[in-house]
DNA sequence: ATCCCCGCATAAACCGCTTTAGTAAAACGG
DNA sequence: CCGTTTTACTAAAGCGGTTTATGCGGGGAT
């Protein structure tokens, strides 16, 4: 069986028939004003006339034009959310479907719909000036990136998502710092002395990590620095579960290498799980792992994850709701950092010995 | 420090200053029609012109209203992606960031955004209605439902996913029913005969169970036929960790309940692998359980999960792919349901003794 | 009766872009 | 040197809605 797009007149034609408002306008012996009362200000109308345009349009399946109505209203209903690789990529880290949740939540009680907006053809700017939103959400993008500041030239309200508050944007961002310095602590307390990082690498192409990697990075030290442990190995890891898993071939794992790992994702953690168990080392007996985020999973790996939980709904449901604030032109405090907390699992221990069996 | 949307001029009048098309033509001298052609047909104008248009509209920072494009040209560049119920249900799938990636594959690939489209005020017309795209990708939705046939209705290119094929609508699917009878048969040979089915809820209010979970319990329902053991069990519970739980808590657990689970998903069968652990089974030597889908977070829990992979990016990417063609007018077979292949990890075993220990 | 106001409905402008049909000038061909 | 293409550009008509300003008939106040 074969199918081609459409009614019959669409095969033959090539173009989809709409019926219109001026159809339902014709049939209903009114103007077009009043069917798009009918719609939109029904009391400006009579009970009689909107009784019949109702009953027409309902005949004849009227669904005023999206592209139209925007175009006229100046709104879409919808935002977007700027994500600065491939969606390929993107949905590969949970973090995204869970800052979802928060967002599609506050979509939800709005009435509006969520785009979805990643680089097209690799400029984030191009894909901007192409999407019909009302306001847009970008995640992890700085504030004075190119992309951001087109947004604020073209005058689209817009909140970032784990960046930097500055004199033009809202942020919404959780304690990265003291997050990371309470994963490092609880190391530490454990007598952990050599500590790897596994940073996550910057996105969009810039040269520096993002600003909560720099926080993130701040806080593992600060944590460190004060305990007198010596300096921490760091490497980069994306936010896979691959990645993690190279990162932790490359760390130098004989007598002298770290009996702790600091991972800024939970999905390298997870990598660093599975590599560490594939290598024969026993998590957390020979090696201590702690995540950040705590995804749904980080409770079912195995061993469970310890990891820093960020309030990922949260944090989406504040982003969208200061959104939509700043669309409809309300003004808004920039929020306070979202409170990270220390979920302690299975996959830190005290360290045993002078560092592991091997 | 507090925020409002847009620039200063913004605050004042309420709306967004957007340069337009006419302006660009004032600034560089020339019609519209050529500042349209600058950006859409540039063999048509003169080199000196174009680069002259181009210029200035480079230097006002120009950008055609992605509205007004779409209301021109009868395209918006984006698909949307139904879903039956609301995003932050929805999100708890890991399934469904899957299947994104595999359409935002495609997606990348031809310029083309994703907007999600869940139900609006509970109404997924309502929502179809007000959503500007080319075109429909459908989850779960069976053939007949109503939603589905107002797409029909409108003339808007669609595929179902995870539904049935019909004679009007190409359909994605997986080969739910072997899938589902290589599940069981795994559990059947490796001696269980006391068999529960965790089945998946309607979506949509609908009373009757989805295409795909029909298909399911048939394969699940020949295989313990042909083996001649007794009817299995069927609860039903949702997509997500705590569901599985409680319908593990459902099951009478006694000297006669089931030796082998059997989940239609994969997020199930880990609430079920969580509620045992709690309740003191061991899987597998007391009970086994064999999942769904292969999420990647399978191939982590503890134990790791027997499942039953579907091959889940690529079935976006087709689904993507069809609808794609049928966008432009081609037409399209209606591919082969997907294969399925039944992935053992640590989940299953064979029956010890009578039943299990308690 | 006259005036005014009010409820109901409409004409027409507008949103910002694409595109068809067409014009003026330049290039071509003989 | 005159018709005929070709080239370079434009006027204006949509696309399908919303919205402002206006028209009109009738009832209440004067």
């Amino acid at each position: 069986m074969r199918f081609r797009g459409g009614s019959p007149e669409c095969l033959e034609h090539g173009w989809v028939s709409r019926v219109t408002i001026a159809d339902v306008a014709s049939a209903a012996g009114v103007s077009k004003t009043a069917v798009s009362f009918a719609f939109n200000n029904p009391d400006r109308l009579g009970q009689a006339t909107l009784e019949r345009v109702l009953g027409v349009a309902q005949d004849l399946g009227y669904t005023p034009h999206p592209a139209a109505r925007a175009l006229s209203t100046k709104r879409s209903g919808t935002i977007g959310l700027l994500v600065p690789q491939r969606l390929a990529t993107v949905f590969g880290n949970p973090f995204v479907s869970e800052l979802i949740q928060g967002l599609g939540a506050q979509c939800d009680e709005h009435d509006l719909t969520l785009l979805l907006v990643p680089p097209l053809d690799g400029s984030l700017e191009q894909a901007i000036r192409m999407a019909s939103v009302d306001g847009f959400i970008s995640l992890g993008l700085s504030p004075d990136d190119s992309a951001v500041r087109l947004l604020e030239r073209i005058g689209i309200p817009n909140v970032l998502v784990d960046s930097e508050g500055s004199a033009d944007h809202p942020a919404v961002n959780i304690d990265d710092e003291a997050g990371a310095e309470s994963a490092a602590m609880h190391l530490l307390q454990l007598g952990h002395r050599r500590i790897a990082i596994l940073v996550l690498p910057p996105v969009r192409a810039q040269k520096d990590p993002s600003p909560s990697v720099t926080r993130r990075l701040s806080g593992y030290r600060k944590a460190i620095d004060a305990a007198g442990a010596p300096e921490p190995t760091t490497v980069v890891a994306g936010i896979s579960v691959a990645a993690g898993g190279r990162a932790f071939e490359s760390l130098s794992m004989g007598r002298r290498g770290p009996t702790g790992v600091l991972a800024m994702s939970d999905m390298a953690a997870i990598g660093v799980l599975g590599a560490a168990e594939s290598a024969g080392r026993r998590v957390p007996e020979d090696l201590s792992v702690v995540g950040f985020d705590d995804i749904p999973a980080a409770a079912w790996t195995s061993p469970p994850l310890t990891t820093v939980r960020q309030p990922i709904v949260e944090k989406g449901k504040l982003a969208a709701r200061i959104l939509i604030q700043r669309m409809n032109g309300e003004s808004v405090d920039s929020p306070q950092p979202l409170k990270t907390t220390l979920v302690v699992r299975k996959s830190t221990s005290s360290v045993h010995g002078a560092g592991f069996a091997d």
